[in-house]
DNA sequence: ATGAAAGCGCTAACAA
DNA sequence: TTGTTAGCGCTTTCAT
């Protein structure tokens, strides 16, 4: 049994239009109306249907969130605290898996999803800024993590270059010699490349050379891949002895490799992983990694958002850098002074 | 610039009607008629508007997932394979956190996101049977998880009490003597209290003794409230030489907790959890654990959704089992026979 | 095989 | 302060 304003009103005695006042908190209502309405409205536990509405308004309240992979500890993080924080907005996050395929993702960002979302937020794997500007969106849209152009959207990503320059210099001031790297290259979008980059920077300002062999690019960010990439590097004859992972998980699947094979972390071998990701507090040893601010990410999406949603459509958009840290933690500076971790640097503001 | 049916109509020269049935794939059109509005439709980059047609069908194609917590592996990954399965029957699934708060949970299983959902799936974690039951939902529930009730919608659940018994006995077969538990009690659904009785079943069935002091109920499933319980029950003067985890989370926590107080898993200490989760696999000791069947509680879900949504609306509720294995790995086994995982027990089909 | 018209539940504009 | 009416874009009879 479907119940709508219609019904509320005959119940109530007055028009449609007084009850959808009262729905919509529209001040200037004589407060006996107001009551006899609500109570018609709870006894027949109307609900608004929020399909008319957003046919009427245009608006469905919804925000897409579209990620690569939600069983990645991060992006489930950071789904997690924009559900959050889009709470006081009053909108509701649809979470959405691209499975990094492009296809995919292009047709979230073109709204695809049928005039059913109001803005969408995208962390695109393999989607180029290109597709981005073809595709001239219909509504707001929010680019997170690495981009190698600057494009027609807003951004936030944190400065891979020099956060990846950051964790192989503290590899280097801890005196190691052979520091390899590791993570995929696949997609179009670069996140590794951004931070092989750095990487490179930093040997080279050192004065090192940068080997070939000890950069193990892999196939997908995972435990899976950081083990795989990992043992490939131990099997050479002079196995390295520091590992930058581009991210926290595959850095755990290093620690695990480095651990079967009877090495010791970070004795043996210094670890560092990016993302500071709640597993790499409980691992064994702890996980030295760059933390990107979290909580910056996203309340500047939201509030981006929030600015491109009321008024402002030609406000030009902008590139916003996500501040981050580098915790030194057990897998790169030992057990001894551990208890609480080590904030070595900070990024920009 | 909004196109709409009528404009993609008198484009190609016909009525309304005529491409709403080739959108919807309706039979009985000419050839020609076919090309010249499919034409149109791509010039004008026609997309149908999703509000307006489910107000007239009452159908949106959004299936709510509600769990406590996405950042939970487990939740996780369920998530993900909701994701993946609901695609062939064309749905979208709106994934919502509730973080476990009870109003929240009512609010989604009521469909108070506005007759916007066509059907959810809850795992709630402090909405009772009987809230569902006084809802009287609007559309279509599946329950995920633990429930002490039997309730009016259907409902998928691994039979934990089993499960937590064959864990506990995985342990007393080990020789183990004094064998801890830990897991929260909070909420009012009864996930640790029905694994608590499995645990406390197996112990009397070998003729132990329930030791009050053994158990830990901490609060919270996450890796931080296993490390905080171990921590407890490592200071006790006669530390147990066994730890049943009621998730895989605070089994992690526990490895790490042992490990800093400086005794070994299985050594000192066996840990079992509960979930199979892939960090379990790349923990150092790799985690032995309860693993319930992911594919059959997404198929089962989505089937059962399926049948709910079209049709058969007073097709009695039921109960379905999820099928489960124990796992034995490196933290109750050892490393020596280590490679690949001992499947040591099945639950049923 | 195609068209005309009604109406899903709501809000915005205007009237009273 | 409250009521009337039109129409958002679509599908669904019912006609043709």
């Amino acid at each position: 049994v479907r119940v709508g304003l219609k019904d509320v009103a005959t119940l109530a005695g007055v028009s449609v239009k007084t009850v959808s006042n009262v729905v919509n908190d529209y001040p200037f209502i004589s407060a006996p109306t107001r009551e006899r309405v609500k109570a018609a409205i709870s006894t027949l536990n109307y609900r608004p249907n929020l399909s008319a509405r957003q046919l009427r308004t245009g608006r469905s309240g919804l925000i897409a969130l579209s990620l690569p992979d939600i069983q990645s500890p991060y992006f489930a993080e950071l789904a997690s605290l924009m559900v959050q924080e889009a709470q006081p907005y009053g909108w509701m996050v649809l979470i959405d898996e691209t499975g990094g395929d492009r296809q995919h993702e292009r047709r979230v960002a073109a709204g695809i999803r049928d005039n059913l979302i109001d803005g969408s937020i995208a962390s695109p794997l393999s989607m180029t800024t290109a597709d981005v500007a073809v595709l001239g969106p219909a509504h707001p849209i929010v680019l997170l993590g690495e981009r190698l152009e600057a494009g027609p959207v807003d951004h936030i990503a944190v400065n891979s270059i020099s956060a990846a320059r950051d964790a192989t210099n503290h590899l280097i001031d801890l005196g190691r010699r052979r520091i390899a790297a590791i993570g995929s290259i696949e997609g179009q979008v670069g996140t590794a490349a951004v931070r092989l980059e750095g990487y490179c920077l930093a040997l080279r300002e050192a004065g090192r050379r940068v080997e070939r062999r000890l950069i193990q690019p892999g196939n997908g960010f995972r435990r899976a891949d950081g083990y795989t990439s990992t043992m490939a590097l131990l099997e050479q004859t002079k196995h390295p002895d520091a590992i930058f992972c581009f991210n926290d998980l595959m850095a755990l699947g290093a620690l695990r490799a480095i651990h079967e094979r009877g090495l010791s972390v970070p004795d043996d071998i210094a670890v560092i992983g990016f993302d500071d990701i709640d597993a790499g507090l409980y691992s064994s040893p702890t996980l030295s990694t760059i933390a990107p601010d979290k909580a910056y990410i996203v309340t500047r999406t939201m509030s981006l958002m929030s600015r491109r949603l009321d008024g402002d459509p030609d406000w030009t958009p902008q590139e916003y850098e996500t501040p981050y840290t580098l915790i030194a933690r057990e897998s790169t500076v030992g057990a001894d002074r551990i208890g609480n971790a080590h904030v070595l640097q900070s990024g920009l503001p």
